[in-house]
RNA sequence: CGGGAUGUAGCGCAGCCCGGUAGCGCGCUUCGUUCGGGACGAAGAGGCCGCAAGUUCGAAUCUUGUCAUCCCGACCA
């Protein structure tokens, strides 16, 4: 048994990569850098998709869907907006196929080139506001809070498995508004939902923080972004808010008559996260044994899973179970009774902590017979027996408290990881070690570059949460007001 | 797009150097014994060796091209 185990474990826990996308979440298709979504992975990602979908609907934002296509020339007109996602765009330029007339097969039928190339959206700012132009005359129309959810292609160079496909799904937000705070505030408003949901569903601690200039979104004046640091130490952007200013407006000749009766260009602002949160959650919880599931976004919080020899056991027991199952359904919980004759006890308990789920229930005669059933929680692999009576109140409890355990675990992982440092020397060691690295900066984009260019790191983000303080920058020596975060990233 | 590696059964791999028509472990099927932590035995099923050309009597193996994947750069959510 031993060396059957251990051949597994070969096989399973070759950290998440292995584990999670190929033995569960995804796995990779035929096109290039994309990534089939398992009913169990897409299952997870459903229960992060509604949570936000209520967030964002808690703060006045409404759903629509805009076309997959973009007109090249629409990309075109908001010069640093075309710059960033150039290089990265999948191109429509046909529209038929035609029989080879040389073979078998069929070719494009180079008769049905279109006028104009039609791009696939990498991200839907410019189809947006080409609308919002015949949406918007007046300051009563505004604002307007709209959110899609959507797929995008971005034709990477190099793609990674949730954190980079070439396709991926995500949400982006959309407002137009009258001033400049109103839309300022929207974005910050929004990078608050974003941290909550991280915090508060994924059990995932981020860093609120300001995008340096260098790393802003094309086309953005200001990018918030939450950073969350993964179980290597690498940092990962976890989700963006951008305040876009007048340019789209300006691009698209987006105008409004304000109370003052003058003709002015609408605010507006960008927000998105996408399936990437679901490699973020792999990588900041899972352990050898697979993924780890906080109960908030766990397809399935209890499995229950029948233990039994006889045939007269078995439906006593399995009538055991199904009463358990219905009493924890009626306090609404998601729960998964286990009753496939197929495969052995030992069998499923592994393959549902491979799959994370946060609380296990095992039930044989012994408990029946004593009113007991025994508990296995995923996140520190305890075991108990607990009594039958008063176990929904118990399992309800317990399941908050390992969403609160899964949390204060990254979180404390996080801070042993983090580190301030006032000297090169020490940045650099600390940088190849991974750590999140609290250094003061000038400011300078051209120290940025230099930074990355020594140690590969970037500068993660301006926290929004820290207070200033007097230093000198730990590459330049030049004057700084604030620390800053710079790690290596994904 | 540059540098490196890889592509053989559902998964993980060996075979390739030195050409002779494919093998191992897990998984899968059947039967029996098992069943409170990934069971055991026996018998089976499953592969145009990524794709396309070339060399050869003969190619998984040699050559060229091509596509894809992974790692390292540049780029990015």
């Amino acid at each position: 048994m031993a060396k059957e185990l251990t051949t597994r474990q070969e096989n399973y826990s070759q950290w998440y990569n292995d584990l999670v996308t190929k033995a569960d979440l995804a796995e990779n298709s035929a096109v290039r850098g994309c990534m089939v979504i398992k009913p169990y992975g897409y299952a997870i990602w459903e229960f992060m998709h509604d949570a936000l979908d209520r967030m964002f609907k808690q703060t006045g934002h409404v759903n629509a869907y805009f076309p997959l296509f973009i007109p090249k020339s629409f990309l075109s007109k908001e010069a640093s907006h075309v710059e960033g996602f150039a290089k990265e765009c999948a191109v429509v330029t046909h529209s038929r196929l035609m029989s080879n007339p040389n073979g078998n097969g069929v070719i494009v039928d180079p008769e049905s080139k279109l006028e104009e190339e039609l791009i696939v959206r990498p991200t839907s700012e410019t189809i947006i506001w080409d609308t919002y132009r015949n949406w918007i005359k007046s300051y009563r129309d505004l604002p307007i809070l709209v959110n899609q959810w959507a797929n995008v292609v971005r034709w990477e160079m190099r793609t990674r498995l949730f954190l980079r496909t070439a396709e991926f799904l995500w949400q982006e937000g959309h407002t137009a508004h009258a001033t400049k705070e109103e839309a300022l505030t929207e974005a910050r408003k929004m990078l608050e939902v974003y941290a909550e949901f991280a915090e508060k569903h994924m059990a995932l601690p981020v860093i609120k923080g300001i995008k340096s200039a260098n790393e802003r979104f094309a086309g953005a004046v200001e990018t918030f972004c939450i950073e969350a640091m993964m179980q290597d130490g690498k940092a990962l952007q976890a989700g963006t808010s951008h305040f876009l200013g007048q340019n789209f407006a300006k691009a698209f000749d987006v105008k409004f008559l304000n109370k003052e009766n003058k003709l002015d260009y609408v605010w507006a602002t960008s927000w998105g996260v996408s399936t990437r949160l679901m490699g973020a959650l792999i990588m900041a919880h899972s352990d050898d044994n697979g993924l780890v599931l906080p109960p908030k976004v766990a397809p399935i919080e209890v499995v229950i899973v029948p233990i039994y020899k006889t045939d007269d056991q078995r439906q006593a027991v399995i009538n055991y179970c199904v009463e358990m199952k219905e009493r924890l359904e009626k306090k609404g919980l998601r729960v998964k009774f286990d009753d496939r004759d197929t495969q052995k006890p030992g069998f499923k308990f592994a393959e549902w902590e491979m799959k994370g789920v946060p609380v296990r229930l095992a039930a044989g005669p012994r408990d029946v017979e004593n009113k007991t059933v025994e508990l296995a929680r995923r996140d520190t692999m305890e075991k108990m027996e607990i009594s039958e009576n008063g176990m929904e109140e118990k399992i309800t409890a317990l399941l908050e408290e390992i969403q609160e355990n899964i949390y204060q675990k990254a979180l404390k992982y996080r801070k042993d990881n983090t580190v301030r440092v006032d000297t090169w020397d020490d940045f650099k060691k600390n940088i190849e070690n991974g750590k999140f690295v609290y250094a003061h900066w000038d400011g300078t984009t051209e120290t940025e570059l230099k930074i990355k260019e020594e140690t590969k790191a970037t500068l993660r983000c301006i926290p929004l949460d820290d207070d200033l303080e007097d230093g000198i920058d730990v590459y330049s020596g030049k004057p700084s007001k604030r620390r800053v975060i710079f790690a290596k990233a994904y």
